[in-house]
DNA sequence: TATTGACTTAAAGTTAACGTTAAGGTTTAC
DNA sequence: GTAAACCTTAACGTTAACTTTAAGTCAATA
C-alpha cells in the first residue's frame, strides 16, 4: 500500500514541490520510485515526513534535519548521536516556548493597559 | 536623558543598521534628531522598541507591526482598533505555544524510543 | 487519437529580514 | 588639532525556505 506524491501531499498538507524539495534537499532519501521513476511513498515513509515536519516546526533548519536523517539512515550505531540531538533540540524548544510564554504576558499586560485607556477614552469623548 | 544609536543598540541587542532598518521600514516614526541630524533615543522610544521586539519575536511580521505603530500615531481614536490587533495576536501567540508544546511531546516521545533502542543495541554488541 | 492531467527535472524567481559595503560627515579623547 | 570612533545615506548582497516556470515524459480517458 504505497502513496503518491498527491496522496501524500494530501495526508501530510505539505505541497508536492515542497515534497520534492525536501527530497533534493536530502530529507527524504527514502523514498523509492516505481519502475517508470514515479516516487512510491510507504506507510514508514509517512511516518518519517511526521517527524520532519515537528522538527520543521520547532524551528530544526532544514539542514540540521538533514544530518539527523542521515545519521539514521546508518542505523543502529548512531542511536546515542541522535539521542543527542534529540535532546539538545528539546531543550531548544522548550526555551522557545518559555520565551514566547513571556512575550504573552507582555502582550496581555498592553491589552490591559489599552482597554483602560479606551474606557477613558470613550468618557472622555461622549 | 537621550540615548545614541549605539546606547541602544546595546540594551535593546540590535545592531544600529537594524534600528535604522526599522527606521526606514516605519516601525519608529517617533524617533528624533539633534540639530546636526543624529538619532536622538528617549526612555519612551525604548520601551517602544521593547513592545515592537516583543511583537516580532512572536511572530507578527514587520509591515503588521507597523500598522500597529501607525494607528498609535494616530492617537485615542485608535485604541479599539489596537486593542483589537493585540487580542488578534494574543491568540495567535497562543496557538503557536500550544501547536510547539504538542511537537515537544513529539520529540520527547521520540527521546524515550531512541533510548531504549540504544540500551537494546548496546546489549546486543557487546 | 488526441487531449487531459499527473508525473519528471532543472533552473530561475520570490519573500522576509536582515547584512555589508561604499563614500563621506561629525564629535570626542588626548 | 588630528586621529579614532562615532555618525549618515544609498544601494547592493545574503540566507532560508519555498514557489514558479519551462520543457518534457507517461498513462488513462473521451
Amino acid at each position: 500500500m504505497d502513496y503518491t506524491i498527491k496522496q501524500v501531499s494530501e495526508k501530510t498538507k505539505l505541497k508536492a514541490h515542497v515534497l520534492r524539495y525536501y527530497e533534493r534537499e536530502g530529507l527524504l532519501p527514502f523514498v523509492s520510485r516505481s519502475e517508470s521513476g514515479i516516487r512510491r511513498y510507504s506507510e514508514d515513509d509517512l511516518e518519517w515526513i511526521g517527524l520532519i515536519c515537528c522538527l520543521k516546526n520547532t524551528g530544526m533548519a532544514i539542514k540540521q534535519i538533514k544530518k539527523f536523517v542521515e545519521l539514521s539512515m546508518q542505523g543502529g550505531k548512531t542511536l546515542k548521536q541522535r539521542c543527542d540531538m534529540l535532546a539538545e533540540h528539546k531543550k531548544d524548544v522548550e526555551a522557545q516556548i518559555e520565551k514566547m510564554q513571556k512575550h504573552l504576558r507582555k502582550v496581555e499586560h498592553k491589552i490591559e493597559y489599552f482597554t483602560e485607556q479606551y474606557e477613558k477614552y470613550k468618557i472622555d469623548n461622549t
